[in-house]
DNA sequence: ATAAAGTATGAAACGCGTTTCATAGCAAAT
DNA sequence: ATTTGCTATGAAACGCGTTTCATACTTTAT
């Protein structure tokens, strides 16, 4: 394939020149400009962009880290910052961890590597120390409280304080929850609170995906103390619950509320109460910051939104 | 940043031998291999991967071009590719096109520039013979029969004729469709097969989420004529379906049958009929085909799932 | 003993666009 | 008439890792 100097060559003009012209400098007159461009169409000329890379020392490429795409809250996180990216021309090149470390080492060392121009982390494994570390290589923003780096994030405490106070006006008293990981600082935030809050304890993990929900369902039926309300992961898992308890004839909301997170679609149509989280714009924003010059931890809010549910 | 020159320089080799030891090529003598890797690590050397993929020519990035990442569809897809993409530590950059010509484009010009070594394209809007003009930059492989290019697909017209067959057998005859968009191969294929096998015509467009399929289902009550059965886009609307049926006391599958596409977990929750399509098979297969050499076409199996909708 | 094969290493070219610096002509300002 | 400033253009350096080629020394095979 053609290369700059080819085109230098067959246009008579020096490679500063077919530089010039090609990223539309001044200073060009308009016959050398027309000569470059007849050359650069006659020899089919189309720019390296990973020597444009190597050269410009940026990438307009930036990483995003998630454990799962499919699932709606990074779905719709990784589409607020799609949206972003689009704005400013830039690529998102998606790191799908597991959970695993390997993976989120992988994104890390693609920043170090100036594949990337900066990485959001939606969530992860590795210690906060690590994705530390590696911030001296480029812009890096976490979805998540944290001190030390840009992020953006929900108060998740106040949330589940939130939720519990609005079950507890409703007359509910014995309030569980369920979650989905052990680990992790958003599910730190919501068990502290809940803990504070709640003596009694109904905790429910690997609580995902609409069959989650089903199983929690079952599992509460088989035991002889059980809640009478549930604050949930999100609105997939309440759908699962609110499926079993439909079909084993418990009634909702009376003998077990339900008070899910996200309010997606779902919510909407199956008309549960839900704690609206703006994950779209929590992803504009994670992008926004990654070329904010100053520490920001920027907050976002959520909203309560009060259906049929609870 | 020190570079493989200062390396060279630190450990009294040359720049080969740094590079020698960097990739683990033979013919390195012990003593001059720790000299490297001493000062790489007092240098805090790393590579510039911009460097290696413009010398490479590769830069084991493979582009997704999809319309909407958040659609279980896609996002199931896009996790076939992933998990393959994992196998031989390539990255993904993902193209969210939302159906736009430029995106499209964006997606074709990065492999043409050689930052992608190969493009998977789900769904697009671009006329076939554009994406064909690419195929000389790298290698790109379609999610929909077509046959100058590589391809992974559902044979969607026998499984609208199956459905129909289906429905037909258990006695439903006024059956309608419900779609998405109106162009686009996959489509195309369903309409062609839903008018050779049906006389009447109830056509929905624009149907893709749980809300789209209330608002059919309001859309249908409204009228005199209408089916008795549905072929439906995917669970989602299908579940809007089933939700506003249930509001409106329209009985399912006695009023109003239902039968969806995609079989998620949703389907199985709420015993909606469904058509499984193997797309997680299909991102695998999609990136396998990008690595092969002579040109295929790979027809996936979809099956037909019978429940309580139908 | 000699050819053949393998080990080890470096210089230089290669992939390729961008940018700085120097130069030179020409117009506007003093 | 002279300085200042802008327009135009090219040579060369820069970003940086990889790879080929040539060279030279060891071994192994014949």
């Amino acid at each position: 394939m053609a290369n700059i100097r080819d085109i230098a060559k067959a246009a008579s003009v020096s490679v500063s020149t077919v530089s010039r012209v090609l990223n539309d400098h001044p200073y060009v007159s308009d016959e050398k400009r027309k000569a470059v461009m007849e050359a650069v169409e006659s020899l089919n000329f189309h720019k390296n962009l990973n020597a444009v890379h190597l050269s410009k020392g940026k990438t307009h490429v930036v990483g995003v880290v998630l454990p799962y795409i499919h699932q709606p809250f990074f779905s719709l996180i990784l589409n607020g910052i799609a949206r972003e990216a689009s704005v400013t021309h830039s690529h998102i090149m998606l790191f799908q961890t597991n959970y695993e470390d390997d993976k989120e080492r992988e994104a890390l060392e693609s920043l170090k590597g100036k594949q990337l121009d900066g990485l959001i982390v939606c969530s992860r494994t590795l210690p906060l120390s690590v994705i530390k570390s590696y911030s001296k290589h480029g812009p890096i923003v976490l979805c998540e409280e944290t001190s030390d780096l840009q992020c953006v994030y929900i108060d998740h405490h106040s949330s589940i304080l939130a939720g519990i106070e609005h079950l507890k006006q409703s007359g509910y008293r014995k309030i569980g929850l369920t979650l989905n990981r052990k680990s992790g600082t958003n599910t730190s935030q919501r068990v502290t609170a809940y803990k504070q809050a709640c003596s009694e304890e109904f905790v429910f993990y690997n609580a995902l995906n609409i069959e989650d929900g089903e199983e929690i369902v079952r599992c509460i039926l088989e035991n002889s103390s059980r809640p009478d309300a549930l604050l949930v992961t999100n609105d997939y898992v309440a759908a699962g619950i609110l499926n079993e308890c439909r079909r084993n004839g418990v009634v909702v909301p009376d003998e077990l509320a339900l008070l899910s997170y996200d309010n997606q679609h779902l919510a909407e149509s199956l008309e549960i109460s839900s704690v609206e989280l703006p994950l779209l714009e929590m992803g504009q924003e994670a992008f926004k910051l990654l070329s904010s010059e100053k520490p920001e931890k920027r907050e976002l809010p959520f909203s309560l939104i009060h259906r049929k549910t609870t």
